[in-house]
DNA sequence: TATTGACCTGTCAGCAACTCACAGGTTTAT
DNA sequence: ATAAACCTGTGAGTTGCTGACAGGTCAATA
């Protein structure tokens, strides 16, 4: 398989492909005719690996370490457990603050609603936001 | 103001300051006796809404354009009004990624509490993530 | 007065995980 | 023969900073 190929079996882009190639997740042959980069069974299966991992939140570095790992004959099972765990957490610390975002957004929305648009001054650029401000800090004053 | 105290007094770092000066969101007077830049009121309250700003999920290419507009004396509110809607769909469809993430993260370490950590042979990597894969197929089968 | 330490300057590189673009080589079909 | 459609490696762009670098400036001390 080439890269086109492979990268259409797994639906992805070529260029997800080749940047996984680039930084050694896939090591794929090379044709002897005209040295296209040639994916085996073998590299297909790294690939479909790949993807599950992503999508469990594992960053590149943590494949690589598995990989690293597993490569050397050793199980990465315990390393994964762990990596997991980080991952977790990061990941719920940006689900907060993205909720937070949401709600912020919300309520800015919400508040502008009743709000007449105003031109510029010397002193103010755009009211809304910096109106907002204010009554975010009051509330959190309370 | 120098660009030191101007960080410290809006609890930034100084090269965010130098950041959004390169990036022409500050625009500093240059002190003439040794070139340091100079931030004036003018720029304080500059960097007080890109701060504001921020908060509310507004990137700095939407900073920049309210900023323009603002600059022109014309008002900037009915462009604040249809970005932050734009924002916040972006900002809701990545919370729900997360909570998705999160979701299958948390399922994942959950199933892998009693299964055991094995070595890896020719056709595995990590038995507990290409598992979980089927596992996940499985269920979204159902 | 010399020098030390703390400030300042502009610019470049790096982060994550791709994505796109470019210039050029190869293959296939007409 | 030639055009279309593939392939190659490499470099740069994305977002919003953050850190590093070499060098200039300034205030205070010995």
């Amino acid at each position: 398989m080439q890269v086109t190929e492979l990268a259409d079996t797994f639906g992805v882009k070529k260029d997800t492909v080749r940047y996984y190639t680039r930084i050694g997740l896939l090591r794929p042959s090379k044709a002897l005719k005209n040295g296209y980069k040639f994916y085996d069974r073998f590299e297909q299966r790294r690939l479909r690996f790949i993807l599950s991992a992503r999508d469990l939140g594992f960053s590149i570095e943590d494949i690589k370490q598995i990989f690293s790992e597993s490569d050397e004959g050793k199980t990465p099972c315990p390393t994964v457990r762990v990596l997991i765990e980080q991952r977790l957490q990061e990941t719920e610390q940006r689900f907060i603050e993205m909720a937070k975002l949401r709600d912020r957004m919300q309520s800015a929305i919400k508040a502008w609603d009743h709000m007449p648009d105003k031109a510029p001054c010397s002193n103010v650029i755009c009211h809304l936001i910096e109106d907002f401000e204010l009554v975010q800090s009051d509330t959190k004053k309370q």
